[in-house]
Parts: structure tokens; C-alpha cells; sequence
DNA sequence: GGCATCACG
DNA sequence: ACGTACGTGATGCCG
């Protein structure tokens, strides 16, 4: 048996400084601030110590905030001892929440320190004949060791341990374990701000107990010290007494626990596995196997799931018994995306029994019957893929009344993963494997077996049977059930519609336009290496950096991390001196142009001649939507030859319609804070900017000129994002002084929105999250972060994301109604994509103005806010209008 | 796989 | 003194 004994203070300190204030170096953080130097500095020493040592107890013990008896004997006991920095004592819980989780015992008691603890532990192993290491940076430690105590001091960073043990230590320290706090007695410790005797130095000290052995014996014979030393000597006496007593740990602290409770309790996988995640000590997940538990080997079954997991049936008679039930489904696919996948079949968890339907038994009457009866309900891990998988099959999957995935999005949609495992082992223990342990991934991505990915399917509905409860119970407390079944389970529906529908795309033409794009990029191409004499990979910031800045000797502007900036701005600012960054600009222009939107999209089109994109419902923070596959929310629109590209964006029914809502987020701004201007200039039509700008001059509507309205509009919008005076001066060219008055001026007209972005963030700082109109949660962590920076960052986020929220919510509920209206009005025309406040549709001819006329109506009377939303439409025979 | 860049609202 | 507007996705370079 070995007892295993951490000093839990000194290691942190170790761990922290190792990784702290090194010029030039952060220390680690995760991305949302927190700090965890020390926390991996201390768990890689301690995983470290369990393979090695491989104890069977082991004790963590820390000091507590409160006052030693040691600090009542001695006013000045570690006076001089800075506080602990703010960002260590932040990672205490989280390393007390490692232990925790490997099952490691843990203990602090008031009026003594972490010393005494293992002291007193160390006494009681060893009487019993166990063998005992102790680990710790503070040398003070060495006075246990003894035949059966060893200890292990840090000596680089923490996991670089020195060993003391009997037979070394006297040829590492030319004195005994028990002549430690004799030596210290003798030469004082600055860091526990004990005095020694005066004039005695390591030296001296050597010498003296070498010849009287402690103290007290030296006391007993000062007459044999020669010289000056012994007046001191004799003056210092108790002085040295004291330190000596000061120095001892005591070894008799009164213990509830004995030796017993310090026994390592097996730890789980995946709760460790978690806890890294949580940290982003994600290289440590793949060592996880590595670490020995209790037992060495991992108790795979035991408490991991408290109910036996379902096996498959693959009956399909006993499977239509079940058909009066409700249950949860999940699809299986051959491939990562729906719309290019064919479908392998379901698996159906029903109340007590699992099935796998293979893709034929999908189109038996009974089972089509089954998923399309609405009054039969269906759980989901993402009913948008399910909905759009069975769709191309012709069946039109009914009564889905729950997905996991919008639900835990709901809850905090920071929890949601793209591991499935992740995201389970949030909330219950879970040991699904990852999607890549079945399928593979890149290169080795193979369909197996249908055994295989038919109880992979299974288990998956099994997990997300069992969080369908606790999301329930979690977003009734907050109120936020009708948030997840009123708008995002019915937005799921009518966004795999709209990916099904697909947006087509005029190939010829974007092959034609791609051309005229290629041409000039070889043109740019030429001239940028004629002009720089001499030819390099231009699509490299490197070597771009080299030819500017050094073969061409440009003044730099901005650093990165890699090098000096080629960005677009400070390109742009050299155009004026020279025809190469201005060449580059171009050149960069069109590269995008081809690359992304000429080459790029003309790979996501489908055999059908649509892209039909898949639109991401649970990963944005605020509550918008993303746009993969391709993305269509970044279509060109800024420039003549970007429009070009939307020229290619053609309708596949007669003609396309959109629709945008008018200056949506400052429409929300004006009624959050109720802000009497703004609201009256929205509602009777003004446009805002110029209203804000006539009254920042304060002249005339008519007399606003262009600059005005242009940085009339920098301050409205600047405010959505939080701005700074610096930031506005950037974005406008001036200085952060004039910018700043700008910024005070617009206060000044429109008081309530100052009021209201202070409250708001206010609230935040004190709930940790902030909410939009339906309710939707955003969690903010930086607030709380003692980092500056970042926390401005959330105070930044902490006022855009109600708004930038509220706006995604009130067109959320707009495509519901508008989907719903345009069906019971049987009309052809559909709904083809979204771009956060734009709604294009496909549209046949006939309908073109009853489709307007709904449009408009559905989106303006979405949501009644206290302010007039309005729309604006457009229609023509391709998405450049 | 991280970084820089640039497309959008 | 800090470090600098919110939210995304696709691409090419480079270690």
C-alpha cells in the first residue's frame, strides 16, 4: 500500500507561477476566459503521479483562508506574503472539482495549514506500516522524511519531481530530516517572515549542527561557540525557540478521518473526459485510457447507464405492433450530408422496445402510416435532417413534438455539440461513441455493418429519449417551452422545405462570368509581378508581406500574430503610394470572386441544378441561422462584380421575390428602450439616419448632406455593437476625440438608449445571461472575467445579442406564419432562403402579387414590438435586384 | 488544424 | 493601462 499525500497549496502555486508572467506569454485561458494554467499545470503533475507512483490513497490537503494557530503565536507569521493573484484563487474550484471527479479525497481545515494535515497523516500511515509519498514544493516538507516517508519536491515547473528519501538525504542536504527546522531555527526563512539568529548564515549553521545536532543543545553548550556568534547566540535564544516551534509541523492535528478515507474511489471516463472538454485540455482526452483506475482496468457497466441499454429488433412484425405508440426516431445516412445521402433506414425507439427499419420496409404502408400521423408523436435528435432525409423518399414525417437538439440550444445554446457524446454527458452519463468510431472519418469514412450503425442509431434515440424529461423540466422553469415548441420545432419544418425546395443556379452563366474573373486575375497577376519585379505566391500573406514591406520598402501598419498585416485596410492605405497594393486589392478581389463563388458554388450544385444549402438551427449564439453547403447568407452584394454572382441566382418556378426588413435591429434598439425619437421617426417613415443626423448638426432634415447621414449611420449602428470612440474613429476616419463627441451628442438626443444599453448590461453582469423577446437565452461568462478585455467583450455581447436576437426571433415567426399562410392559400410559390432579415422566395407568375401581398403582411405583423416594422419587396428574374 | 483574409447581415 | 463593434462560413497557406 502507498499513501499518497499532495501538498495542494504549494503544487498550485508551482503550477501557476511555471505558466504565469512570462514576458510576452497570456497565461492559458479557455475561450471563454477562464483561467487554467495552474488547473493543467496541477493535472498533468497529478496524472502523472497516479502512473507512476500508482498510489492506493491519496489525500490532497490545502490551507484555508483563516488564521493559523501559528499566526496567533507570531503577529508577523507570513506577513510580508503577497495575497494569492486573483487568477489562481479563481482555479481552486475548478482543481477541487478535478479531484472530485477522480475520485481523490480532498481536505482543509480551519487553523491549520495543508502541512499539518499531511503531517499528521504521514504519522498515522506510517504507524501502520504503510509506505507514504509526499509531494510538494516547499522544502519545509523534508523534515518527514524518514524510513517509511519519501518525499518528492517540484524542482522545475510541477512535474519535475526531486526525490528525498532516507539514504539520499543526508548527501543532498549534509544534515538529517530533523535538523530542517534546527537549520531553519538558525538562519530564519524569509518566506515565512521567521527570524533566525543574527549573523548565522547556511554556512554557520552547517557547522554548528553538525557539532551540537540541535538547538537546544547547542544552547545547553554556547560556552563552545567561539567569537561573536555565541552573543548572538544567547540574545536570539528565544527567538530561535520560537521559529523552531513555528517551523514544526505538527503531526497531531486532531483528525475525524484516518487513513481509510483517503482511498482512490474509481473515477469515470466520462465524467473526466467532460471536465477536460469543459477545461479545452483537449489533447488530455486521448490519454484518458492511459490514466490507471482503481481497479487498473476501467469498470465499463457499473452506474454508467442505470437501465440496460435496448438491443435492436430487427422484427419487422413486432415492430408494426408498436405503431399505436409513440416514439423517438432517428435516421441513419451514408453520408455527412443529408441532401447527397442516400438513406441506410430508421431506427424507432418505441416505450419499452427499439427496432432498425431498413430503407425498403420505409415504404410498407403501415410505416408510412406510422410517420405521417400527426397524432402520433415523434422525439427527434434533429427533425430538420430526419424531415428532409425521408422527404426525398416521399414520406412526409408527421407529429414531431420534440428535438433534443433544439431543446438543449434552447436551454443554452453554448451546449450544444456537434459530438453527440458531448452533448449527452452534459446532463446524464452517457458512453455513445463518437460518429467517426462508427463511420469513420475523411479518408476511412466506410458504411459497416448494419448491426453496427443499426444500435448506434438505436442508442442514439435511446439518450435523447432520456433528456427529453430534464430539457423539459429545464426550459419550463425558464420559460422557455414555447420558445423551442412554438418556434424553432416548426422552424425546423419549414427550413427543410426551403433546403428541399433549393435555390437554382444559372451554371452557364456563373461559368461565363468565372471566365471574365479568371481573365483578370492573370491580368492583375502580370502587372502586380512587372510592377513588383519579381514573382511570388501573391494568395500568401508571407511572402506578399515580403515584397511590400521589404523588397518594396512600404511603411508596415498592423501586426498579427504571423507576421506584419496585408489586410484589406492597410492595403488600402498604401494604394495612394504605390500601384502594387492597390493591384493586390483587385487581384484579391477577384481570387475571392473565382474561388468562392465561381469555382466554390459550382461544386455545391446538385444533378438538379439547385444548391440546396443546410441551414445550421443550433449553433449560432444570438438565435440566427447559419448557412453551409454552400453558404448562401454571404452572397456578394457590396460590389458591381459581386452582383454578378448573385446575377447566377435564378428562380427554378418563374421569378424571385424578396423581401427585407427595414433597419430591423434598430427598430428593436428603439423599442427595448423606448425611446420616444426613434420610435416616432420609424413610425411615421423617416429615415433614421438622416433624422439622426439633422438632429447631431442640428439643422434642417433638408440640409443634412451626405457625410452627415453617412456617419449618422456609423453612431446607429455602432451602438448595435457596443462601440468605442476608438472604434468609431477607426471606422469612420476621424479622431477618437471627435468620435467620442459624436458618441456623446447622440446620447444626448436619444437619453433613453443610453439608459437602456447601461441597464442591460447591468442585468446581465447580475443573471449572467442575457434574454431576447422570446425568451431565448444568451450566457456571457467574460462578464464575470477578471481579464479586462474581456469582459468589455461581454459587455459588448451583453447588449448586441438581445438585439441581434429579437431580430432573428421576429423572422422565425414570420416564416412560420408566412410558410402556413402560403399553404392554406395553395399557393405554388415557396420559400427558398433566409439572409437574418431577408426572405427570398420562388415564385410562380399568377401569384406574384398575392405572394407580395402575404409576404409583406406575414413579416410586418410577425411580432407587435411598439415600433412600426417594415418591409420592403422586391421581385425579378434573378437574385440581383 | 490554426491563422489570415474576405464574403454577408 | 488595458485594447478596440456584433454574428457567421469558405478558402488558401503553412507548420
Amino acid at each position: 500500500m502507498t499513501v499518497l499525500l499532495i501538498d495542494g497549496n504549494s503544487i498550485l502555486f508551482r503550477a501557476y507561477y511555471a505558466t504565469a508572467g512570462i514576458p510576452g506569454r497570456s497565461i492559458m485561458q479557455t475561450k471563454s476566459g477562464l483561467y487554467t494554467n495552474a488547473l493543467y499545470g496541477f493535472v498533468g503533475m497529478l496524472i502523472k503521479s497516479i502512473s507512476n507512483i500508482k498510489p492506493t490513497h491519496i489525500l490532497v490537503a490545502f490551507d484555508t483562508k483563516a488564521k493559523t494557530f501559528r499566526h496567533e503565536e507570531f503577529d508577523d507569521y507570513k506577513a510580508q506574503r503577497k495575497p494569492m493573484p486573483e487568477e489562481l484563487a479563481m482555479q481552486i474550484p475548478a482543481i477541487k472539482d478535478f479531484l472530485d471527479v477522480m475520485g481523490i479525497k480532498r481536505l482543509e481545515i480551519e487553523g491549520f495549514e495543508g502541512d499539518d494535515i499531511i503531517g499528521t497523516f504521514a504519522k498515522k500511515a506510517k504507524r501502520n506500516n504503510h509506505d507514504v509519498i509526499i509531494l510538494s514544493g516547499d522544502k519545509d516538507m523534508l523534515q518527514l522524511v524518514d524510513d517509511h516517508v519519501q518525499v518528492f519536491l517540484t524542482r522545475h515547473g510541477v512535474s519535475d519531481l526531486e526525490v528525498f528519501n532516507i539514504d539520499n538525504f543526508y548527501d543532498k542536504m549534509q544534515i538529517s530530516p530533523k535538523q530542517i527546522v534546527d537549520f531553519k531555527a538558525l538562519t530564519g526563512d524569509n518566506s515565512d517572515n521567521l527570524p533566525g539568529i543574527r549573523g548565522v548564515g547556511p554556512k554557520t549553521a552547517y557547522q554548528l549542527l553538525s557539532q551540537f545536532e540541535t538547538i537546544e543543545n547547542m544552547f545547553s553548550n554556547v560556552d563552545q561557540v567561539k567569537g561573536k556568534i555565541q552573543q548572538n547566540i544567547i540574545e536570539d535564544k528565544e527567538i530561535a525557540i520560537r521559529t523552531k516551534r513555528l517551523a514544526t509541523i505538527n503531526c497531531d492535528v486532531a483528525l475525524e478521518e484516518d487513513i481509510p478515507a483517503l482511498k482512490r474511489q474509481t473515477f469515470y471516463k466520462l465524467e473526466l473526459r467532460q471536465f477536460f472538454e469543459r477545461y479545452e485540455f483537449n489533447h488530455m482526452i486521448g490519454k484518458i485510457d492511459a490514466i490507471p483506475n482503481v481497479e487498473e482496468t476501467f469498470i465499463q457497466e457499473e452506474s454508467v447507464v442505470n437501465s440496460p441499454k435496448i438491443e435492436v429488433d430487427y422484427s419487422f412484425e413486432e415492430a408494426c405492433k408498436c405503431f399505436k405508440q409513440p416514439s423517438f426516431i432517428e435516421v441513419e445516412l451514408d453520408h455527412a450530408n443529408y441532401h447527397r445521402a442516400n438513406v441506410l433506414g430508421i431506427s424507432l425507439l418505441f416505450e419499452e422496445k427499439g427496432f432498425f427499419l431498413e430503407k425498403e420496409r420505409l415504404f410498407d404502408e403501415k410505416v408510412m402510416q406510422y410517420l405521417e400521423d400527426s397524432s402520433i408523436k415523434k422525439g427527434t435528435l434533429d427533425s430538420k435532417r430526419l424531415i428532409a432525409s425521408l422527404a426525398k423518399l416521399g414520406i412526409d414525417v408527421q407529429g414531431i413534438d420534440f428535438d433534443v437538439t433544439l431543446g438543449v440550444y434552447c436551454v443554452n445554446p453554448s451546449h450544444v455539440s456537434n459530438s453527440l457524446p458531448t452533448m449527452f454527458s452534459r446532463m446524464i452519463p452517457c458512453d455513445l461513441p463518437e460518429i467517426d468510431a462508427i463511420y469513420g472519418k475523411k479518408a476511412k469514412y466506410h458504411v459497416p455493418d448494419l448491426t453496427v450503425y443499426a444500435q448506434y442509431s438505436l442508442d442514439k434515440c435511446f439518450y435523447a429519449k432520456r433528456i427529453k424529461q430534464p430539457l423539459i423540466e429545464a426550459l419550463t422553469s425558464t420559460d422557455q417551452l414555447s420558445l423551442l415548441t412554438e418556434m424553432e420545432i416548426p422552424l425546423a419544418k419549414v427550413l427543410a422545405e426551403m433546403e428541399t425546395n433549393g435555390f437554382a443556379i444559372d451554371k452557364k452563366r456563373l461559368v461565363a462570368i468565372g471566365e471574365t474573373f479568371k481573365q483578370e486575375i492573370e491580368r492583375l497577376r502580370e502587372e502586380i509581378f512587372a510592377k513588383s519585379g519579381t514573382e511570388f505566391n501573391i494568395d500568401s500573406p508571407k511572402q506578399l508581406g515580403q515584397v511590400l514591406f521589404e523588397k518594396l520598402g512600404l511603411s508596415t501598419g498592423r501586426k498579427n500574430k504571423t507576421g506584419y498585416s496585408t489586410a484589406a485596410d492597410v492595403l488600402k492605405s498604401l494604394a495612394e503610394k504605390h500601384d502594387v497594393p492597390r493591384l493586390v486589392l483587385e487581384y484579391r478581389k477577384y481570387v475571392k470572386l473565382y474561388n468562392t463563388y465561381v469555382t466554390g458554388l459550382i461544386e455545391e450544385i446538385h444533378p438538379d441544378g439547385k444548391v440546396h444549402t443546410i441551414f445550421k438551427q443550433a449553433l449560432t449564439l444570438t438565435g440566427r441561422l447559419s448557412s453551409t453547403e454552400p453558404n448562401i447568407q454571404n452572397i456578394p452584394v457590396k460590389t458591381e462584380d459581386g452582383r454578378l454572382i448573385r446575377s447566377a441566382f435564378v428562380p427554378s418556378l418563374d421569378v424571385l421575390l424578396s423581401a427585407d426588413y427595414s433597419q430591423i435591429e434598430l427598430r428593436i434598439l428603439a423599442s427595448m428602450a423606448k425611446s420616444a425619437h426613434m420610435i416616432d421617426d420609424f413610425n411615421h417613415g423617416l429615415d433614421l439616419h438622416a433624422s439622426t443626423a439633422s438632429k447631431i448638426h442640428d439643422v434642417p432634415l433638408e440640409e443634412v448632406t451626405k457625410d452627415m447621414r453617412r456617419y449618422a449611420k456609423a453612431v446607429n449602428f455602432g451602438i448595435i455593437y457596443g462601440m468605442s470612440d476608438w472604434g468609431l474613429s477607426e471606422t469612420l476616419h476621424i479622431s477618437p476625440g471627435e468620435a467620442a463627441r459624436f458618441i456623446d451628442k447622440y446620447f444626448a438626443i436619444y437619453p433613453e438608449i443610453k439608459v437602456f444599453l447601461e441597464k442591460i448590461v447591468e442585468e446581465a453582469k447580475q443573471k449572467g445571461y442575457t434574454t431576447t423577446l422570446f425568451n431565448r437565452r444568451r450566457y456571457i461568462p467574460e462578464l464575470s472575467s477578471p481579464n479586462f478585455a474581456l469582459r468589455k467583450f461581454g459587455e459588448r455581447t451583453a447588449l448586441n445579442a438581445p438585439i441581434q436576437g429579437t431580430a432573428a426571433d421576429i423572422i422565425k415567426k414570420a416564416m412560420v406564419l408566412l410558410n402556413q399562410a402560403l399553404k392554406e392559400a395553395n399557393l405554388k410559390s415557396k420559400l427558398i432562403a433566409q439572409v437574418h432579415d431577408e426572405l427570398v422566395l420562388d415564385v410562380k407568375q399568377e401569384e406574384l402579387e398575392t405572394v407580395k401581398k402575404i409576404v409583406k403582411e406575414k413579416m410586418e405583423k410577425a411580432t407587435e414590438i411598439g415600433v412600426k416594422l417594415t418591409v420592403d419587396v422586391k421581385s425579378g428574374s434573378n437574385w440581383n435586384m
